[in-house]
This record gives C-alpha cells, structure tokens and sequence, in this order.
DNA sequence: TAGGGTACCTAAACCGGTTTAATCGGACGC
DNA sequence: GCGTCCGATTAAACCGGTTTAGGTACCCTA
C-alpha cells in the first residue's frame, strides 16, 4: 500500500522556494554566499518536503565516493565463515568510520572479480587473501584506484602489508618438536579460488616455517606427504583430519594454518577416541579471540589480525588522500601463545593401541 | 610515483573509434543495434584503453545501486564484535550475491545514523537491532526506501522479520528452573545506543521470557533486582559479572543474552573460584557455531542466525522489486540447545563455603 | 553622474554515463 | 521517379546534484 512518495529533488525545493538549484546547493554547501533569511527559508522548504540531496548524484559531481573496499576472493559469505575475517574487518571499519569513510565488500560477481571490480563505487581497494597467481590478478593490477595488498607480496607500485607468516609458523612448528613430535600432519588452507596457484601466498609463507622447523629436527614431514588442504573452517578442519586419518595418517601432532580449521581437527581428533593434547597436540594459526575458551584452550599463533585491518584502512587512506604518495609495506609481527592444546608427544607405539582401546 | 593514468571515459573511447558516445554505449548494452564490425571495433578500443564504465554514473542514470544496505545502530566495529552479526551477515551476503547485489554497511556518522543514510547508496535497507525508541527512529521511518526490520517490533508498512525471543528466553529459563536454580543472574546487553529506551526490543522480549518462567517458579527474580546489563562481547560479560559478585550477588544460575557474554561468565565465574557447571550453571543465546567447543560446551538457546539473514535479504529483495508488494512478518522458531554449562544447582547454603574453600 | 565594488542570486556547464528522438542514405514498392 | 520504410548512427535530453562564470541592483566614491 504505503504510497511510495517519489523522493523530492533539488529541483522541487528550488521551485517550491521560488529560487534557483544553485541556490538550494548553496544554501546546504556554502551557506555564506546566500543571504542568511534566504539560506534559512531554503532548509525550511527543504526540512518541509523532506529533501535530501542524492548521494549518489552527489558522488559523480564529487568526484568521490568516502569509500572504501573491501576484496575477498572468495563469495562474502564464505569469507566471513572465517571469524578471522570479521576481525580483520573489524580494524578497517574502526579506521574508515573515524575517517568517514564507509565500506562496501567487493567479492567475484557471476564468479568474475574484474566484474564485481567495475561495479564497486570506491575510492580506494584493500585486498585479502588474493595469491599472486589469482587469475584476475591483471584486472586488479590494472585498476587505477589506490590499493593496499594484505596478506600477499607486493606488487608493482603497491602498498602492501603482511605478518611474519613463516617467523610464527616456524615458532609454533618449533613447539612441537621441542615437544617430541615428528608425525605432524599440517592442515593448510584451501587456495581461495580454483586454478590459483601458490608461490608466495599466506599458505605457502606458513608451509616453509613448518617445514623448516620440522625438516631440520628430522621430522617425515621431509617427504611431505604429511600436507593435507582444508576450507577454513569447523567442518574443512574436521572433514581433512577424518579422511587422513582413514587413510592410515597417525600423527601425534598437528599443524593448522587456521584456528577454525584446528578446532574442526580436535573435534575429529575426538571422534576417533583420541585425546587432545593426551594423544593428539593441536596448534593452531590467529589466536582469535574465542580460542582462549575453547575445550582445551588452544594453543596457537597470534596475529595481530584487528590492527592489520587498522594499519591497512590508514595506508589506503592515505594512499587515497594523497595519490602521489609513494607505496609502503610493512610486516607485523607474530608470536606463539601456548594453551592447553599441546603436550609432550606420545611414546612410540603406544598411541595407536591406546586408541584403539578407547574406541 | 605511478603516474596515476586519468581513467578513460565514455567520450575518449568515442574520439578514438570515431564514433558517438551514443555508439559506444550501445556496444555494451544493446549490441544489436549496431552493426556487427561496429560494436566488434567499439569494444576493440574500449579494451585497448581499458574503458570500464564508471559505476557511479551508471548508478546515476539507472536510477538504481544494485546494493544492499544493512543498518546497525552501533560503530561498525562494535557490532562486528559480536560474531553473531558476522554470522547474520552471511545470511544476508549468500542471498543478495546470488541476486548480484553487493553490501554495504551503515552505521552512525559522527553518531548520526541520519547523516549516514543520506550518505547511502543503496536500493533497499535492512535495519538490525533498532529499538523502536531508538533517537533517530524517525529518520528511519521517513525513508522512501523499502525496509526490512529485523529482531524490532514491526512499523507502521515495513516488513519485518524476528525470532521467538520470549519463547527461547523462556525455554532457557525454565531449564534452570528445573535443575533447581532460584538466584538467577540475568544479563542483558547494552542498549545499542545512549538514550534508546527500550520497548519492544530483543532485550525486552527476552527478559519477559526469562522473568515469566522465573516468576512462576517463584526465584528471587520476580524483585528483578537480578538484571545487569553489559556489551555483548567476552569482556562485558567478564566485568559484569565480577561487578555482581562483588555486589554481593551469588547466583546458582546465569541466564545470558548473548553467547559470548555468556563466556565470558564463565571465565568471570572461574577466576573467583567457581566451576561451571557445579557451582554456577550458565545458559547463552543464539548458539553461534564455537559455542559447540568451548569449555564446557555451551547451553544455549539456538537461533538460526544465518537463515535469518537469508529470509531477510529475501524480503528485501522482494520489496525492491515490486515495491508495491505488501508488508511481510515472519517469526522464526528458536529452541534451547542442552550442552554442558548447565547442571543441578548445588545445594542450599553450601556453594559459598565451597567457593572460599577453592578460592 | 559615471565608474568601481560588493552582496546576492542565477544561468549554464559539468560529472559520465543511458536512452529517446531525430537524421541520413539506400533499398524497395508502385 | 517519388514516397516510404528500414537499418545504422548521432544529437540531445536526462539522471540529480555541484560549481564556475556571469548578471543585477545597490552603494560608495571621485
């Protein structure tokens, strides 16, 4: 029913005032150049006829939009499964919001990021979790907007900003040997899009930490058939641990690139009778805030994912105000925060046939 | 340095194919009115230029966004702290990315939702966790916008979308009830915004759940001295509680309004002595996905949060595109989730003592 | 009383597209 | 041979604002 009132212009309240549209602008933009009875009779009619100037109208003349976007390279809802990402987004919005600016999520449309990347009305593009050999990756570079790459080596010209991925991966890895662990499964994450492959990603900075770590205590993981991939979440993380696990993987110690994807492990880990950290150590990757509540509390890599999101919100910011600014990066630091999820490994051979009895 | 080159236009792409700008719209939009080797060599240079058309523009003569806005009556930043709202979100993103529509949030300009709606470019708006008394209420209101209101009384000729709030409040409450428990804390969330009484609220509807169980079933709780209220965050759950205990107050029971508040109870209750649930039981609200792995497994009254944000994005979707369609109400089911935070109360008179003796 | 400011307001151009109405040249019918 | 219709393309209006360049009327000064 509710009578849609067709929205009132700026055309409607100059002609209601008996005055010109440059008059209405003025008189809501640069009230000095009317005379101060004018100006007012002009908001009256406006407050009246309940006007507001199109903001998108108001865009295109600007020039501008106030804001700012966000890229996942994955579909928004897939991103935000990830509490990581929520977090993340926290730090952008507490930064763009100060600033006045607003957000919009920039994800593939139809499956195309070059086409959501048209669509999205921004000033400025802040992109996460895109591999370097995304195939979009040219449709992002080409973009004349000011960029900041999180989470990937920088680009050509490019802000860029990361954490010290290998630095904490090598800590938590570290950890576990120093525990007695040398069947370590890790569990890394699921490349964000079909096709794109990993050379400098999140996922393969993690993997050389591990790797390093394990490979110089003498750990199997040399081989590498102990890498399995996962979605990072609850059920990625117990989905990857049950199908290793039947097809005969006995770790006593696992590596997750994610603390959903860890916590899904543990679940697992569970459900085939073993006990963390009795029998199974879980290290996870984040330290989001929940993991401190988690049954065990998890033991994991902090990053500092809030004020990634800040750092990088203030260098698009200013990438945005001032174009000519020269690109920065920097990295954050990492460190290992040791819960309950870990413990000294089991001895040889008993695990399994402990197992066992509990199943 | 990056020489930022000038973003091509609809007329450079013109000048340089010879064409009209007439012309090179039709090449992408209407192809068929052109002659074939026309709109091949149109696009050619287009390409060769790297012409995107700007999205504002096409905005601005389409007379529509192809966004969704969503409104929160809190700082972004806030509202993304309580990963409830990510969850919904999800929802949301799943149904408008499918309808090719993109997000956007708003929230408080300068703590003006008012400036920010007039700043919004968006074709429908889905407003959460808005009182009805909510100072800006009016701005809302006079919107010429199709609305959809979630987790509010419905207006006047706006669709609306809730859950049974008062029958989960109830449900939970009647759960504790049962095992015993008759000094019960309740802890309610913070209003969203200074000022914003509270009428119809999500807080007001659940409270009278909980109070109409507790009542009669004779708790203390009828003299509704047992309400605190605190952000629903881990934090303002922490301090709260420690604030009642203080106070004096020893509960049996906790009956939370939001799950991570209800953690954060629990790790309250922990640091001065308790053991949950032994000496104090703790019952959340909305189940989010990790309360199923926190220590103890949360008792919870389950929402379905995502379908919520689903459901709503639908009816949005639908008030865009026949805005004359009718109003719609929908009320979704909730249901209490029994985990491990909840247990007999402990006899009378002795989990005092018992307390001092493990503190 | 003409020239120069100043205060106040308006006409018109512009932002960058889309869309409707008009133009033009050629093929067709009678 | 002339009117008509059609296909291809363009000019111009429009979306709803902002902003620049004027234009009046009035006052002050020489």
């Amino acid at each position: 029913m509710a009578e849609r009132i067709a929205r009132a212009r700026i055309a409607d309240v100059a002609r209601e005032a008996g005055v010109s549209k440059s008059a209405v602008s003025f008189a809501f933009n640069q009230p000095s150049r009317l005379r101060p009875e004018t100006a007012q009779r002009i908001r009256e009619v406006a407050a009246r006829l309940g006007y507001r100037p199109h903001p998108v109208a108001r865009m295109l003349s600007a020039g501008q939009t106030a804001t700012l976007g966000i890229v996942t390279p994955q579909p928004l809802d897939r991103a935000f499964a990830n509490p990581f990402f929520a977090l993340f987004t926290q730090g952008v919005a507490r930064v763009a919001e100060e600033a006045g600016f607003a957000l919009q999520f920039i994800s593939p449309l139809e499956g195309s990021l070059d086409r959501a990347l048209g669509r999205a009305t921004v000033d400025g593009i802040l992109i996460i979790g895109v591999g370097d050999r995304h195939p979009e990756i040219d449709a992002l570079r080409r973009t004349s907007l000011p960029v900041v790459v999180v989470d990937a080596p920088p680009w050509l010209d490019r802000s860029a900003l990361a954490v010290d991925d290998e630095g904490g991966a090598r800590e938590a890895a570290r950890h576990l040997v120093s525990l007695g662990h040398r069947q370590v499964l890790i569990v890394s994450m699921e490349p964000p899009s079909l096709g794109s492959e990993v050379r400098e990603s999140v996922m393969a900075r993690r993997l050389r930490g591990y790797r390093g770590a394990l490979v110089s205590a003498g750990s199997d993981a040399e081989a590498s058939p102990w890498v399995v991939v996962a979605p990072a979440s609850f059920e990625g993380g117990e989905a990857v641990f049950l199908t290793a696990w039947q097809d005969g993987r006995r770790p006593t110690g696992v590596l997750a690139m994610s603390d959903v994807s860890a916590i899904g492990v543990i679940r697992a880990a569970r459900s085939v009778g073993l006990s963390v950290p009795r029998d199974l150590s879980v290290v996870g990757f984040d330290d989001l805030p929940f993991t401190a509540f988690t049954d065990p509390p998890l033991t994991t890599v902090h990053q500092p994912v809030e004020v990634k999101g800040e750092e990088a919100a203030r260098m698009l910011l200013q990438g945005i105000a001032d174009a000519g600014s020269a690109p920065r990066r920097q990295v954050l630091a990492t460190g290992l925060v040791i819960r309950g999820s870990t413990a000294p490994a089991p001895a040889v051979g008993t695990p399994r046939l402990e197992v066992m009895a509990h199943a």
